[in-house]
DNA sequence: TACTATCTTGAACCAAGGTTCAGGTTATTG
DNA sequence: CAATAACCTGAACCTTGGTTCAAGATAGTA
């Protein structure tokens, strides 16, 4: 019972962290097609390196999408406290973070299109409802002021966001989100 | 020179069409992810004689889209020629015809997507040109008219389509349609 | 330093899918 | 019917990319 397992080694750790950093840059601007072994390349490791921490690349693609996910998750719950407490503008804050998760969607998209290929499939977490929460009442204020379209629905958002095209160039993107923006807003 | 070649074979016609045809089914209901085997299995021949009818699968797939691509054009055609013979409102038929595209894409599921993963790059034909040109008569218009955004293009509206949700059910691609139209009207 | 559990390496394995081609079949012509 | 060009067949080839594992290297410890 009592056994004390050995710390991991500082190669190891060190190494665990490169390899996610590589995949994150990766998968952000190339999609989820990167090859384990380029992925290995970029992190200094050999591909083995890659399965000894990520038992598949489902696994590995899944940590990137964690880390990216929670990011998200922080934005908006920040962006639902600013108006609560500071009567920051909602309209204002939606469409930021809108813009957020279209640059980050670029990952979180092809990510979850691997994950569906690959049958591992997303579940829920605590973070990702208090997340889908603070966009509720982001999405009330800015209909009660006013400033945003009259009938907007989180799962309005949902649909924009699914049908971002996460795969083009940034200035693409940026003309996407101009042309849906009128949509969201008062009309 | 006064070679006559023979005419081609009654049963290369007919296989052709198969190939076509089971192409078609899969690569609308299915995604470009079919393989070329499968394909050859619906259509009762065997891998080579997709081959020697379509040099790369690029090609057969490039085959099924030009199909579909010819009838959206005509569809721009013919709004186009309603504006202009019969002072139709630009920004209806410009509606209409993205509505229609939303249909068509809703059926035709990954057909578009096959093309561009594939590299299958658009040699623009005579009938894209025309439909392409169709487009932006009618785009011009609205602007003109004032009843279309001001600084709307041609590549504004393939942005929006190849964004559309096209495996949705039917509700939720109206309401997409909905949250998309403001942004193609004048502010 | 010597020892060993932990970690790394990279060649090799395997499955999937596009593509080829030598050989057999068949439509067409005279 | 004979002759042949056109066509079809499908096993095999090849590349790509995920995954494994036996052998070697190394960090931590006494």
């Amino acid at each position: 019972m009592g056994e004390q397992a050995r710390a991991r080694r500082s190669d190891a750790v060190r190494n665990r962290g490169r390899i996610l950093t590589a995949a994150r840059h990766l998968v952000t601007e190339r999609g989820p097609q990167v090859s384990m072994s380029e992925i290995a390349g970029h992190a200094g490791v050999a591909v083995g390196t890659l399965y000894q921490h990520f038992p598949t690349k489902a696994d590995l693609v899944s940590a990137v999408v964690a880390e990216q996910a929670g990011e998200l998750v922080d934005a908006v719950v920040q962006a639902w406290e600013r108006v609560r407490d500071d009567h920051a503008e909602p309209a204002a804050e939606l469409l930021a973070f809108v813009e957020r998760v279209l640059e980050a969607a670029a990952v979180d998209r092809a990510v979850k299109a691997a994950a569906r290929s690959l049958g591992a499939e997303p579940e829920f977490s605590d973070a990702e409802a208090r997340g889908a929460a603070a966009l509720g009442h982001l999405i009330d204020a800015g209909r009660a002021a006013g400033t945003l379209r009259h009938d907007l629905a989180v799962s309005d958002l949902y649909l924009l966001v699914a049908t971002c095209p996460t795969d083009q160039p940034p200035e693409v993107r940026r003309r996407w989100l101009t042309l849906v923006r009128p949509g969201l807003l008062r009309q």
